[in-house]
RNA sequence: GCCCUGGUGGUGGAACUGGUAGACACGCAGGACUUAAAAUCCUGUGGCCAUUGCGGCCGUGCGGGUUCGAUUCCCGCCCGGGGUACCA
């Protein structure tokens, strides 16, 4: 009797939720392990085999961590607010929260037939009002706090009240938007109205001025994403940029801890460099050039201020808000042109575009602050408005993209450092001696900022200062399907909501589109307004804001007086393994690690940092197929007959391909405009083109697990996919390896089995052979779980399998461990197994195997050769004597004798049974 | 453009710290069993040459470098993937 996977899996599947086998235990005295995944975006589409990829390895781990006794909290949730199922409501009508609660559904319902060991009792459901209350009440905490650098760190804005109060803000160090000096009499004399707008600059939650996507005709906010060359993705109508009133999260306060952080915690190193190169710190100075003709100052920010002498024009972003001003009535006409299509392009279609140099001159002059020579003002769209003070002081000696700007407009080009050919390229490298800049001239190029910045200061026209390249976070969003912001506004100044009012609920609405007049969908909601009359804020909060806490409340999941309790929050502190894609490096990674920060700060959590460890799994990719129609006519050539004929690529839905063979009756029944096509075969097959794509539905390349469970099983599906490569790497989706891991899992039922299906467990004692074989892969088995190195514990596996077949081992002494390490992988089989040897309980309650090194030893043969002085065995060459110092070696050989003529090496490299290197 | 990352047989990949490149698996070819097929098992399988055995040369995207020795380290390219601030 073969091995029946489909009624076994039920099985096994039913018996631990049944049981709750991987509820988290109330005991705290055990020591504890928290793995978490990075939960799904309930999609449409439903599960896609890239979504098992990260949760299988968090899976063998959990369930290894529990073999190996640790109480293992390994939760699962849905981040479930988002903008597909806001688009679907939009095209349907649907309510997103029935769309949603359906994907969810076929979501669990497909993740069960994996055997995850998840503790569902804990699911969260980011869209879910008992969640959101506690999101909505973070946001409350943010808008009551403000960042005092003088502690470093966040505190409730009572603390800045009192301090106003007696001193006024003149000595308050906080991270805060510009605001005017006062003493603590005028705050004192400041209207209710003032002192708000006031504290508004100081909140960690703010509302500012920001640049956004905006489409005219949809009357809506755009994603980057659904805007395609400048026209929305939906209807293809032109997108503008728009400034608006927005939410915005004072993440800025955190940058240099969330940098010093990267250094405590155990993460890849490239996402620790990205979000390093996105908060991109960098040290220099401001400073203010006069206008001619003007009252204002242009201010820029340079990490360059040694370099001042070899400023010959200014550059501002086309949106400087001193453009139009400074603008002479000659120039007006070009410059505006030029500012309507700078607008029109997205910040990274002006930054990807280098080859296009494009900008405008303004009319406008300011004086050098050293020379007092006359300095032409231009705008460009290479200087973004986001980034320092949308300024700078271009130095085409020594700057790439300046070099290129007055190259291109002939502007001059002056060398103040030496070392580089001005004539052929810009020289940018902070080495050499400063020439051509009076009292810089000589210095060294450090040497010569510190002086600059020195002398920008005694002359009061800027200070040295720290820029970062990152942006408080914009929090606003103006869609339907997010979380309420609860806030009212009296004669437009904010206010929260009192907190018994939490959770504001999503309020029904007629549709989901912005009203009228623009204002986002829950404008439209009858009496959107608060208790006391005044308006609701109609915007929501972004996708990430679920999911930047979401860790916590895995902790406490159903607690409905805090976002968990403080006993919970202490024994399980943060995440100890942390599985996801690297896709969100520098979104959701960053902003989990802000909250955490900000909680911590608050005394409301035991530590700074979400997750000690983190892994990044590679994404799954489909592999598109197409089969390929002649231009014209109903008719598909096969792939490898095309030659020089002119086809169109039709996407096939890769579910009727198997080899790239295509199921010519199944597509014909699928596709009906192809059911009456010709089709022109080679060696009677129809072959199909592929291409490598991400997964979508609109491709016909998603690959549901759900068939191959079908076929294969769920053990199988969860080892192939662990075979399939190591987890960080993104591979192409392809099964044409799947046999194998099938195979292997018949192979270990016949290890139990034979042909009839009879038991034939051996207990007898084990042999020396068959111990090794046993003990090693024990060994590469702990060592590989614990580098996280899956591919390589299947073939292990596969080789342990071959050598005990090989050998005819049924010896109950040698399979029962077997079972045991192989659990963590193939569940369902070796829960199976492990009744069948006739224990009660779930091998998820044994304890892991430990491996003896004393079954490790080979038995030992001479080897011939002798080394500082003493005979040596291949077992002990096995153990590894690599790259050990050797002083002596005679190598008792006639080949090698005579290669060394007698003479001694000076160095010899061995591996195990070979000489590798001699140095004579 | 910028930041991060990957490139090894026909295919997925292994080689963990600079030391036998290609483990393991798929595929393919041949064979055993079978009336036949499926399943299972055995043998071979990087390329070229030699195949009467020993063997010989080339080979880890491309071009250089360091080293006794490089898939691994350094420099310069080419190509693929991810991110790029309202996708999640």
């Amino acid at each position: 009797m073969e091995y029946e996977f489909r009624e076994n899996e039920a099985k096994w599947q039913k018996y631990w939720a049944d049981h709750k086998t991987f509820a988290a235990a109330k005991d705290k005295t055990k020591p504890k392990y928290y793995i978490l995944d990075m939960f799904p975006y309930p999609s449409g589409a439903g599960l896609h085999v890239g979504h098992p990829l990260g949760y299988i390895a968090s899976d063998i781990v959990t369930r290894y961590k529990r073999m190996q006794g640790f109480n293992v909290l390994h939760p699962m949730g849905y981040d479930s607010f988002g903008l597909p199922a806001e688009q679907y409501a939009i095209q349907t009508g649907q309510h997103p929260a029935i769309t949603t609660e359906q994907n969810i559904n076929r979501y669990r319902e497909q993740l069960d037939k994996v055997g995850f060991s998840f503790d569902w009792d804990r699911e969260v459901r980011t869209s879910d009002p008992a969640y959101y209350k506690w999101t909505q009440w973070i946001f409350m905490q943010l808008f009551n706090s403000w960042y005092n650098k003088d502690t470093d760190k966040a505190e409730n804005l009572a603390s800045l009240i009192s301090i106003f109060e007696q001193n006024g803000n003149a000595n308050v160090k906080a991270v805060c938007s510009e605001t005017e000096q006062f003493s603590s009499e005028e705050w004192k004399n400041y209207s209710e109205e003032q002192k708000q707008i006031i504290l508004l600059n100081y909140r960690l939650a703010y509302l500012s001025d920001t640049m956004v996507n905006w489409c005219p005709q949809l009357g809506t906010v755009l994603a980057n994403e659904e805007v395609k060359d400048g026209l929305s993705e939906r209807g293809g109508y032109p997108v503008i940029r728009k400034e608006m009133k927005q939410w915005s999260l004072r993440i800025i306060a955190y940058a240099d801890r969330l940098l010093e952080g990267l250094d405590r915690i155990d993460w890849p190193e490239p996402i620790k460099e990205m979000q390093r190169n996105w908060i991109g710190k960098s040290e220099g100075s401001t400073i203010r050039f006069q206008l001619k003709d003007h009252a204002e100052a242009i201010e820029v920010f340079t990490t360059r201020p040694d370099t001042i002498y070899g400023v010959s024009y200014m550059t501002l972003a086309p949106e400087h808000e001193l453009v139009k001003k400074i603008c002479t009535a000659d120039r007006k006409a070009t410059v505006e042109a030029y500012i309507d299509i700078a607008a029109n392009r997205s910040e990274r279609d002006r930054m990807a575009d280098v080859k296009t140099i494009s900008g405008e001159f303004t009319g406008a002059y300011v004086v050098h602050p050293f020379t007092g020579k006359d300095i032409p003002v231009w705008i460009g769209d290479y200087v973004l408005a986001g980034y320092g003070t949308g300024a700078v002081m271009a130095v085409p000696g020594h700057d790439t993209r300046d070099y290129a700007f007055a190259k291109h407009f002939d502007l001059p080009i002056l060398e103040v450092v030496s070392g580089g050919d001005l004539s052929v390229e810009a020289y940018d490298a902070k080495q050499g001696a400063m020439v051509n800049s009076d009292f810089l001239n000589g210095l060294e190029v450090y040497d010569a900022i510190k002086a600059a910045i020195a002398k920008i200061e005694e002359k009061e026209i800027g200070k040295g200062t720290i820029q970062y390249r990152l942006r408080d976070a914009i929090f606003s969003r103006q869609r339907y399907w997010g979380e309420p912001i609860p806030v009212k506004f009296k004669n437009g100044i904010p206010e929260l909501l009192a907190e018994d009012k939490l959770p504001l609920k999503l309020p029904e609405v007629d549709a989901y589109l912005p009203t009228e007049s623009g204002e986002p969908p829950l404008a439209r909601a009858k009496n959107w307004m608060s208790d006391d009359g005044f308006a609701l804020e109609a915007s929501t909060m972004p996708g990430w804001a679920g999911s930047s806490w979401y860790f916590l409340r895995y902790m406490d999941a159903k607690n409905e007086h805090e976002f968990a309790a403080k006993e919970e929050l202490n024994y399980w502190q943060n995440v100890d393994l942390y599985i996801g894609g690297a896709e969100h490096a520098t979104g959701h990674l960053l902003y989990v690690r802000f909250w955490t920060k900000f909680l911590f700060d608050l005394g409301m959590i035991p530590k700074d940092e979400m997750a000690k460890k983190l892994i990044n799994q590679g994404m799954i990719q489909g592999v598109s197929c197409f089969a390929h129609r002649i231009q014209g006519e109903n008719k598909y050539v096969s792939f490898n007959l095309i030659k020089d004929q002119k086809t169109t690529a039709i996407h096939i839905d890769v579910n009727l391909v198997e080899n790239g063979v295509m199921d010519i009756e199944a597509v014909k029944a699928w596709k009906p405009d192809m059911a009456n096509a010709e089709f022109i075969l080679e060696d009677g097959k129809f072959i199909c083109g592929h291409e490598v794509e991400k997964m979508s539905k609109s491709k016909y390349n998603v690959v549901s697990p759900d068939v191959i469970i079908e076929q294969h099983g769920a053990d199988t599906l969860r080892m192939y996919e662990m075979f399939l490569g190591p987890l960080e790497l993104g591979k192409p989706w392809n099964t044409n390896g799947i046999e194998g891991v099938s195979k292997f899992i018949r192979r270990v039922w016949r290890l139990f089995h034979d042909a009839t299906g009879n038991l034939i467990i051996d207990e007898s004692d084990a042999t020396k052979d068959e111990l090794r074989t046993l003990h090693k892969t024990i060994k590469k088995i702990t060592e590989d779980i614990d580098r996280f190195s899956f591919n390589t514990c299947i073939s292990t596996f596969m080789i342990c399998v071959n050598e005990l077949t090989e050998m005819k081992c049924h010896k109950r002494s040698v399979i029962e461990p077997l079972v045991l390490i192989l659990a963590p992988f193939a569940p369902h089989l070796c829960e199976e197994l492990w009744s069948i040897l006739g224990h009660k309980e779930s091998i998820s309650a044994a304890p892991f195997p430990k491996y003896n090194e004393a079954y490790l030893v080979q038995s030992s043969f001479e080897y011939p050769i002798s080394i500082n002085g003493k005979t040596r065995t291949k077992m002990e060459l096995d153990l590894g004597l690599n790259n050990q110092q050797i002083e002596t070696a005679v190598l008792e050989s006639d080949e090698v004798q005579k290669f060394l003529e007698g003479k001694q090496p000076k160095k010899v490299i061995i591996v195990p049974g070979r000489i590798v290197n001699l140095v004579i």
